[in-house]
DNA sequence: TCTGGGGTCCTAGGACCC
DNA sequence: TCTGGGGTCCTAGGACCC
């Protein structure tokens, strides 16, 4: 199967409508404006150059490129791009395409030459959208998904049983899809540093430290190992969530419930587009000093607005009260079809 | 005046039931 | 000789991904 992923795939769309900025650093973040409180979306690779990376605060990254041209998020024209690309990558001969995100899939398909393949796929997806990806081989999603890394950019690699541990084994494991800074952590605190030291590790030691499930998946993905079938079956969604971080905190009671009532109809107006109702809710409160709370709630199934609207004010009265809020989040659950999902494995890397 | 916004899944502990 | 054993549901919190 292949993993395909577009090459700075936000910057690669405002340069193709600002084509003047091409070769320029560019950062896409928050408002554009670089003294509120975003972040950063994406960078160019050659804002990236001066170290800046997602993620990072919009301030701090205007502080180490002050020559890069700052851009507004634009969801929409990314969605529109985003869905050229999905389109043109179904129309591959025996592609099958599961979506993870706007500029990420996998696409499975039989063929005698992999890389082949890959390469009319790229072709097709540049003729069609303008836009350039890197494309990983593997013969599992978690191979093809790491080999990506390597390909970048605009390039093609190939990672599977019989290249794994010679590419991937003294890695550290952090270099895994699934394995972050905490994890990582973790692992090493076991004396497990590189991806081969994972594999070989024992189930036991690692169910006793991260649960009957996490534990023995962390091994597989040391190997490499995982679901071997791309899965294109419509995605629905388990819930929707709104958040905002707000320019200057929170401090009055009036202005939290104003706030949480504008959150509640943004929450309720994706979930009234699927016609679906609702089951529970969380209310995520972060107070001024780094903090995070969340308050979640079951609630009987309803698709009525102000019945949901006294529930998560039944919430907000859980909020401490006198601590500036620095922002607010809420969201809906729904239900999920009967026969979905039962015993798989951990999934972000191998569903 | 460091830390967005939208998602997913797992784990632990308590309540409650038989 | 003090306190079984199995299960479900709910809440809170953690971790990871794009």
């Amino acid at each position: 199967m292949l993993h395909v992923d577009l090459d700075q795939f936000v910057a690669a769309v405002e340069v193709l409508r600002h084509p003047e900025l091409a070769g320029k650093p560019v950062i896409v973040g928050g408002r554009g404006d670089p003294t509120e409180r975003a972040v950063v979306s994406t960078a160019s690779y050659e804002a990236r150059e001066f170290g800046v990376g997602s993620g990072m605060p919009l301030r701090i990254a205007a502080r180490k490129a002050p020559e890069a041209v700052i851009l507004p998020v634009d969801g929409e024209a990314y969605m529109t791009a985003s869905e050229e690309v999905m389109t043109t990558l179904r129309a591959q001969p025996g592609a099958i395409v599961q979506v993870l995100g706007w500029d990420e899939a996998f696409v499975g398909v039989q063929t005698e030459d992999p890389e082949a393949y890959a390469r009319r796929l790229q072709q097709a997806v540049l003729e069609r959208t303008r836009l350039h990806c890197t494309v990983g081989i593997g013969d599992t999603l978690v191979r093809a998904k790491v080999a990506t890394g390597f390909g970048k950019p605009r390039g093609v690699f190939r990672l599977t049983a019989d290249n794994w541990f010679e590419v991937m084994g003294d890695r550290p494991t952090i270099d895994l899809w699934g394995v972050g800074t905490k994890i990582s952590r973790r692992l090493a605190g076991l004396g497990i540093a590189t991806v081969s030291e994972l594999a070989a590790a024992e189930p036991t030691r690692l169910m006793a430290e991260f649960g009957p499930r996490m534990g023995p998946w962390y091994i597989l993905l040391g190997r490499g190992e995982g679901a071997h079938v791309v899965d294109d079956t419509p995605w629905v969604a388990r819930g929707h969530s709104r958040e905002t971080t707000y320019q200057q905190d929170l401090t009055e009671p009036a202005q939290v419930e104003e706030a949480v009532r504008e959150l509640t109809a943004r929450v309720l107006e994706d979930i009234a587009a699927e016609g679906r109702p609702v089951i529970g809710l969380t209310l995520k409160v972060r107070y001024a000093p780094f903090m995070t709370k969340v308050f979640t709630k079951k609630i009987a199934e309803t698709f009525d607005r102000e019945v949901v609207l006294a529930r998560v004010l039944e919430l907000v009265a859980r909020i401490e009260p006198d601590r500036p809020i620095r922002l607010l989040g809420l969201r809906a659950e729904m239900p999920m079809p009967e026969d979905s999902r039962e015993g798989h494995t951990p999934t972000r890397s191998g569903w």
